[in-house]
This record gives C-alpha cells, sequence and structure tokens, in this order.
DNA sequence: CGCATTTGACCCCC
DNA sequence: GGGGGTCAAATGCG
C-alpha cells in the first residue's frame, strides 16, 4: 500500500455560471495543504463555505472534477463531492457538495462551496448553443444540453453526464427534443482545441448570474420524468442565455492548460 | 492505451 | 462509535 500512485486525473466537468452566490469580498486564501493527512485533519475545521440552491448544479463558471460520493443518513438522494479541476496546478482548494433536493420537475439541488477558487481561473461558459443546435425556439422552457456520445465511463466523461448514465435517481423532467441540443463536441471543435479554460471577466455578469435559474426562478417545464442522456435546464430562458452567451464572447478569452484530453468534452 | 469516473475503504471529527 | 469527507485501485469506454 505504500506506493499508491494517486493517479493524475484531468480536469472533467464544466460547470458554467450561475450558481455562484459567492460572498462578495470572501476571498480566504487558503495556502496548498502540505499533505494529504494535514489536509484531512484540517477538514473540519471551519473553513468558509456558502451555500446554494440551484436547479444547474453543474454549471457555476468553474471546472469540477469529481472525487466522490455518498450516500448520507436519511438523505434521499446520494451526495456528491467536486474539487476545482486546478487544484493540483494551481493549488486552488476550492470544492462543492451537490445534494439533490428532490426529484421534482425541475430537480431542486442543493450545492455547498467550500473555500474560494484561488486557480484564477475564469467562468466557463456552455457551448455556443446558438451556432451548434440552430436558430433557438421561439418558446422553450428551457433547453437540453448534450454530450456528444455514448459516453460512458471512459473519455467523454463530465460528471454530468456520468451522473445520468449512473444515479438514476435525476430526474429528466422534459423530453430533449422538445428544447434546442446543444453538443458539446462540436463547441470543442469549433473554438476549443483542446481541454481549456475561460479566462477572464474577473467576476460574473450579473446579468450571466440571473439568467441561470435558481430557486428564485419559476422553473416551469412541462410533461415527463425520464432520464434520457440530456440534461435540461428547465428554466433558462432562451433569450437570456443567448445574450448571456454574447455577452461572455465579448469579453472572455480562452486559454489552453497545460493538459491534453483527447476527446474530452468540457 | 490513456484517463476520468466509480465505488469501497479509510480516516477524521463530532 | 457513527456519519461524513476523501482517497485511490479498479473499471470501462473511445
Amino acid at each position: 500500500m505504500a506506493s499508491r500512485l494517486k493517479r493524475k486525473q484531468g480536469a472533467v466537468m464544466v460547470s458554467a455560471l450561475g450558481s455562484h452566490g459567492l460572498p462578495e469580498g470572501m476571498f480566504s486564501l487558503s495556502p496548498p495543504e502540505s499533505s494529504t493527512r494535514d489536509a484531512r485533519k484540517k477538514r473540519k475545521n471551519k473553513q468558509s463555505s456558502w451555500v446554494n440552491h440551484t436547479y444547474t448544479p453543474y454549471f457555476d463558471g468553474h471546472l469540477w472534477r469529481k472525487y466522490g460520493q455518498k450516500t448520507i443518513k436519511d438523505a434521499a438522494y446520494p451526495r456528491l463531492y467536486f474539487r476545482c479541476s486546478y487544484r493540483e496546478d494551481r493549488h486552488c482548494m476550492a470544492s462543492k457538495r451537490l445534494q439533490q433536493v428532490n426529484c421534482q420537475d425541475p430537480p431542486l439541488f442543493e450545492v455547498t462551496y467550500m473555500h474560494e477558487h484561488t486557480c484564477n481561473a475564469e467562468p466557463v461558459l456552455p457551448p455556443d448553443v446558438g451556432d451548434a443546435a440552430g436558430p433557438p425556439p421561439e418558446a422553450s422552457d428551457g433547453f437540453v444540453l448534450s454530450f456528444g456520445s455514448s459516453g460512458g465511463a471512459g473519455h467523454h466523461r463530465n460528471a454530468l453526464m456520468h451522473q445520468k448514465l449512473q444515479h438514476p435517481y435525476q430526474c429528466q423532467p422534459v423530453p430533449a427534443a422538445q428544447f434546442p441540443v446543444t453538443n458539446f463536441d462540436s463547441w470543442n471543435e469549433g473554438q476549443l482545441h483542446e481541454k481549456q479554460a475561460f479566462l477572464p471577466p474577473n467576476d460574473f455578469p450579473e446579468a450571466a448570474v440571473s439568467a441561470f435559474p435558481t430557486v428564485e426562478s419559476s422553473p416551469e417545464s412541462s410533461s415527463s420524468s425520464n432520464c434520457d442522456d440530456y440534461y435540461l435546464f428547465p428554466s433558462v430562458d432562451w433569450d437570456s442565455f443567448r445574450g448571456l452567451i454574447d455577452q461572455f464572447d465579448d469579453h472572455s478569452q480562452y486559454t489552453t492548460t497545460q493538459r491534453t484530453y483527447s476527446n474530452t468534452c468540457l
């Protein structure tokens, strides 16, 4: 057991915009842990954290990597653990816990963020849904993200997809066909050659924040609950989201990370 | 074959 | 002692 190699795992999960709820000025620059042991010892010490409720827990502007999942006593749904993809590269100690609150239409999630990002990675955007999916529908309660391939535990990994494939408790309230579908593969091919992070504007545009669904919004979606290989943003108004994308396009720049991930979807 | 996810085991705190 | 958080070998897909 002495030589347990710590695998170099790559960034994987894209969260774009939204959840934030990051207290302004709440940047606690936590120094990198000197060792795993230390990290564990310190784990339960009080650390900066804040909670956000959202219908789009996976898109909060940062790249996350899932590192664990646990069934919580008296909780209907398992708790998922993510940490910043730049944890090693940039010693960013940001992490988040994701707990599905219910299986309504759409399901609501409670996201607990711990530690502020110190990686300086800027908000990560969802793909350019407009170009990828054609003209947006005139009236829609939301849209669907498709991750382009059959996925699995192999290359096309993003936490989101795996959630669906392996955790049936996640409801997918609306049939995918009703919404524009965003293909992450095409996004990659078009703008992101390899795994990249969006670097820039220092803060989330407020409009971006408000455009994403949180508990304050009133999701109204229709129909059935099935669990496709799609992810739904039930309460995102298309125009809002589209405007959001445009806004970021104006100010964001793309920066390639050190890692190379062939066929990896953001 | 590479690499992110899965998941059981381990460990710490309350 | 139990619950919760993290680790890391195994898994499995492209």
